[in-house]
This record gives structure tokens, sequence and C-alpha cells, in this order.
DNA sequence: CTGTTAGCGCGTTCAT
DNA sequence: ATGAACGCGCTAACAG
């Protein structure tokens, strides 16, 4: 491995003449730059990331801490992150914190202590969850997705309570009228606004809120299949169900398909978050479509503002997710 | 941020000491050593990586390399290895190179540069991949998914060529005879591995390939919906399509779908990669499931056997697929 | 404009 | 058994 020493040598030169050419940072003589540049071609010498970062205390690397690294909302989100990233030359590490609130926590250590330049966290859960240190070290960080109470950060989130609501409305405006959901954790804040979304809609249409038809699961595919398994057996069956995510999503199309229980004619179904394939499942499936790509490019540009220097309260981006209507949600025949 | 020199003037010791605690290198008195560890842990020290990385030349940390962060079949492979890192105190970052070469070259030079033990990379082409960096610096790595041609890495490989003949013999089986694939680049050796297995089970049977129904394209979706639409348009349409992977069987199905093409009456699906809504597509889909977990776990297994100081050959662990038959490739109706 | 010097936070000799 | 001193590779401060 060939270092600063060796090219200065090689050259004739200080280190420090070496590292200024390197790094455009003060004058040098144009001659000389010309024979460093030439050396450094030559030996094929890359800086020492480490070196450079344990003196620097900056290290040009972004940590994105997901909380599921198999949802592929995620994934799709990573690459708007990516895209922005690579243009301003960072580098993007991935750390997958499986919804497990010490993984954030260490991941989040990790990147503090590698002195990363900038932190994308979509938090698990909003309580328990500690970012002083992040505070401490005025390491930039947004989140993505989800929010934590308590904490100014910037932040890039969807309108779920608003895509809710035009799911459920959607569903009230076809004659549905017995709507159940199957929603994420309440302490997260997409867990909280979708079931909002959801209750506002049925408020609104002066629909009672059945409360045997409120299911709170985790976001897996496990917590929809059980809870839609649970919806089925009820002596009195919802017509129509929301679900508030993709793999709770297809947990709940398990169970019906299991149970040979016709959607829509028997339960409509309605997903948050829509898939490539939404449209291949049978039958096509309804789904409230997030943003997924401008998310991450949205929340890279927060970040790089704050890295340039951008100081102030933190900001909140809001995107608008679309209704995509597809045949699960079909309207009810009815007379009119 | 407390540094060992705090620890060590805090605890009226010198820092080799602390080290020495920290590390259990050397022997320390225990009186003493218990001084140390009550001090670290009143002061809430944390060792600097990236000092420690600089000094050892090792960072507890693998870097994980993978062609495509959006397909599934990654996401899950990666689950497996994480788990056993975990257990063996190593963080894992994940790099995304997006089938580009450059790009795996670029994060195989973050990974070098940050001494990273350990490296999983799953190639995107077999040739234009340059690891002489990785042999230089001895660092372990392991391949998953896929061979780079010239190395003696370790690898962990699915027995492609076995269930691509398999799906092709149960479509032969169930009656069908024009038999189209729809495969990825033969330079990586999932697509060249695949389509031998395809050729192979025609050969056997003693059924001529017919060079139409041969389709090779890249491993994305957009690669599956060209190439079956192209097929569907020929004057002598196939009556089965295998597609040799997850990402180009979603373009596919969507391509028959827009032009109403029965399946699998007129033309019968089977897939390679099973995921979790394969079964809730219409039809349900027959893929090739591969043991993505285990694929992941298998791989680290050997990249901590490396790491450990086992030298030898390369090693190869070839696990085997397994055929879920599903109604996307449902027997012709045939007089017997 | 260029070089010398110092030190980021550690682990590791080499004395003692 | 313990500490002093050094250096990993680099950038920043200070001279000249």
């Amino acid at each position: 491995m060939t270092t600063i020493t060796d090219v200065a040598r090689a050259a004739g030169v200080s280190t420090a003449t070496v590292s200024r050419v390197i790094n455009n940072t003060g004058k040098v003589n144009e001659l000389l730059a010309e024979r460093v540049r030439g050396v450094i071609d030559e030996l094929g010498y890359q800086p020492s990331r480490l070196a450079r970062s344990l003196r620097t205390r900056r290290s040009r690397t972004w940590a994105v801490i997901i909380s599921d690294i198999r949802n592929p909302f995620f994934t799709d989100m990573i690459r708007g992150i990516e895209d922005v990233a690579y243009k301003n030359n960072y580098a993007v590490v991935l750390c997958n914190a499986e919804e497990d609130d010490s993984k954030v926590a260490s991941y989040i250590h990790l990147a503090l202590s590698e002195h990363m330049s900038g932190l994308v966290v979509t938090p698990t859960y909003t309580h328990r969850i500690d970012l002083s240190p992040v505070l401490e070290e005025e390491v930039p960080l947004v989140m993505v997705d989800r929010k934590v109470e308590g904490y100014d950060f910037d932040s890039v989130l969807v309108d779920n309570v608003w895509g809710a609501e035009e799911a459920v409305e959607h569903l009230i405006e076809g004659g549905y009228r017995r709507i159940a959901t199957i929603g994420g954790p309440v302490e997260t804040t997409t867990g909280y606004e979708r079931l909002l979304g959801y209750k506002k809609a049925l408020q609104v249409h002066g629909i009672d809120i059945e409360e045997q038809f409120v299911r709170i699961s985790t976001f897996r595919e496990k917590g929809g299949y059980e809870e839609m398994r649970f919806l089925i057996n009820l002596e009195q069956r919802p017509d129509a169900v929301f679900v508030a995510n993709n793999l709770m999503t297809i947990g709940a199309l398990r169970a019906l398909h299991e149970a040979n229980v016709a959607v829509p004619d028997e339960i409509a179904i309605i997903g948050f978050d829509d898939m490539s394939w939404s449209s291949l499942l049978r039958p096509p499936l309804t789904a409230v479509a997030q943003p997924t790509y401008e998310l991450g490019a949205e929340t890279a540009k927060l970040l790089l503002s704050r890295i340039d220097g951008y100081t102030g309260p933190g900001r909140q981006v809001v995107l608008s997710p679309t209704l995509m209507v597809r045949e699960s949600s079909k309207p009810k025949l009815k007379s009119r």
C-alpha cells in the first residue's frame, strides 16, 4: 500500500505539498502540482480514508439506517438517496436495523464512531431511542418516513393521514360500510397517522367505528395474516379492509386466499405502498402509492444542505401519496 | 468525546494499561483492571473504531456488496449473513452496486481502504472485475450467487443448471413442447447456467431448440417485459416460458396481462426465485425457490473461517433449489 | 509558495 | 506487571 509519504519522496516534495495537491487547499506551484499528480497516477496512490477521517474528524460517507431491508418501500427509497449522494461524491453504507431499537442505537454509535458526515434514519419506534449523541457530535441527521418525538431534526414524510383517508373514502364511495383496518404500531408515526386517517374518513361520513374492526399489529407479513384471520372469523365480518403497509397486505391476502374469501366481492382490500407487482395480484390491488424515490432524494438534499453548513430549526418536507385504484376495491353493485 | 487518555488519567494509569484491559491482551493486575473498568463505565468510554482500525489495520466490519438492492433475493440473503455476523460481533455494511462494475470496484476500494475484515460480493459480470487488490491486501472474500472466472475465492452457489432443468422438465411433463426462455446475461454464471439447464432439459427429451425462443436480456423487469412482448408477437408463439429470475418474471407477467394472454392456458410460466407473494399472483406462480437465507448463512460461515485463519484452496458450497409447483404451469389437458 | 512539526486515538514495542 | 515512547497515514498550524 502506497502512502502519502511514498508519493512525497518520489516527487521530491513534502507530504504537506502532496496533501495540498490532493485536496486543492492552499496554493501550490502548478509545475510542482503537475509533478505530484504524475507520481500519484504512476504509483496508483489513493489516500487512506481511515487516516483522513481520523485527522479531519469527518468521513465522506453517509450511514442510512433502515428499519427493514426486506421492505421494498425502503429499498426504493435508498435509490433516491444514493443517486444524490454519488453526485456529490459521498459513499452510502446501509445498516439494517430489523425494527430493533438496540440495533439502531448500535449503528448510530458506529456511524458517529467512524465520523460519518451524515446520517439518515427511519426510526423504528418513536420512544426509546436516544439521539443525544448525535446532537452532541453535531452530525447532520435526517429522518425519513417516520419521526421521533422530542427532537428537532429535518424530516421527510408522507402525508399518511391524507393517504389513509383517501383510501377509506374511496371504499365508502364504493358503497362499503363495514370497513376494518389492519394497522401498524401506534408508537410509530406511520402507524398512528394511517390509523388517524382511517378514523377520520369514517367520522366524516358518520360511520361508527367498531372496536373489533381496528386491528393493531406489527408491520410484518405475519401480523397482517393473523389479523385478517381474526377478521374473517368474526360473526359479523367487515366488507372491506384497509391495510396499513405492504408486507401486512401480503399476509392479509394470503389469509383471504387460504380461506377462499372472494376479493372484492366478499371483502374489498386497499393496501398502503404500491409495488411493481401490485397489478399482477389476484385481484389487482388498490393501493396508496408513496413517492419512494422522491422521498429518498428529498432526504439527501436536506442532508446535503446541513452538511454544507445550513443551521436553523428542523425542516419538514411532506410529500403526498397517490391512490392507485384497481380491482380489489371495486365499487359494490347497488341500485342507485 | 472521551478518549483512552481520559480514561487513563482518571484511573491513574497509563494508556497502555487501559488498552490491555479493553483487549484482554497481556497481563494486568486484577485490582487495577477493575478500577479501569469502573472508570470506563463511568465515563461511558468507547474506543474509536477509526483509530483502532488505523492502528491494527483491521476493522471489525464486513462489507456486503450486492448487485441490486431492490431484488428481494438479495435482501433475504443478507439476513442470513447478518445473523451470523452479529453473533460473532461483526457489523455489516451493505453496498449497492446497481449491477454496475465501476461501483463494485469503488466499493471494494472503500472496503479495503477502511481495512474491513471481510468482504462478500455478488459479482455483476464475470469479466471486467479486478479483484487483485483484494488478493494483495489478503482480505478474506466470499462470492455468493455468482462467480468470477479466474479467481480462487470461496463461493456459495445455487445449482442453477439443475434448477432450470427441473423447471423445464416439469413443463415438458405437463405436455408443453414449444418452450421458450427469457434468460439473463450469459456473462453471469447465473445467466449462463440457467440457460444451460434449459437447453439440457430440451435436449434430453429430443426437443429442438428454436433460436427465436431463446431471449437474452438483463435481469431487470424491463427486460422481462420486452422479451415477453417479442414472444407474444411471434407468429408461432411458445406455449410455455421459463424466466430466469424474479424481476424479469414480473415484467413478463405484466406483458402477458396487458396483451390479455391467458396463463397457463395460452402460455405457461415458470420463474426463477420464489417470493412471499408468488402464490398471490394470478395465477399463482410456479417458481424455482432458492434457499436464500441459507445461502447467506453459509457465506458468512466461510468468511468467518477465513478470518479465523483458514488458508487453503477456494471452497465451493452448492445448495439445491426447490421447484414450487403452482398453477402457472398446470399440465395441458390431453388424452392419455 | 513550501517544508517542518505536531497530533487525531489508538495498540504495541521496549524498558523497567 | 506497568509505563514511556513511537507510529499507523493523514491534515493543519506555523515558519520561512
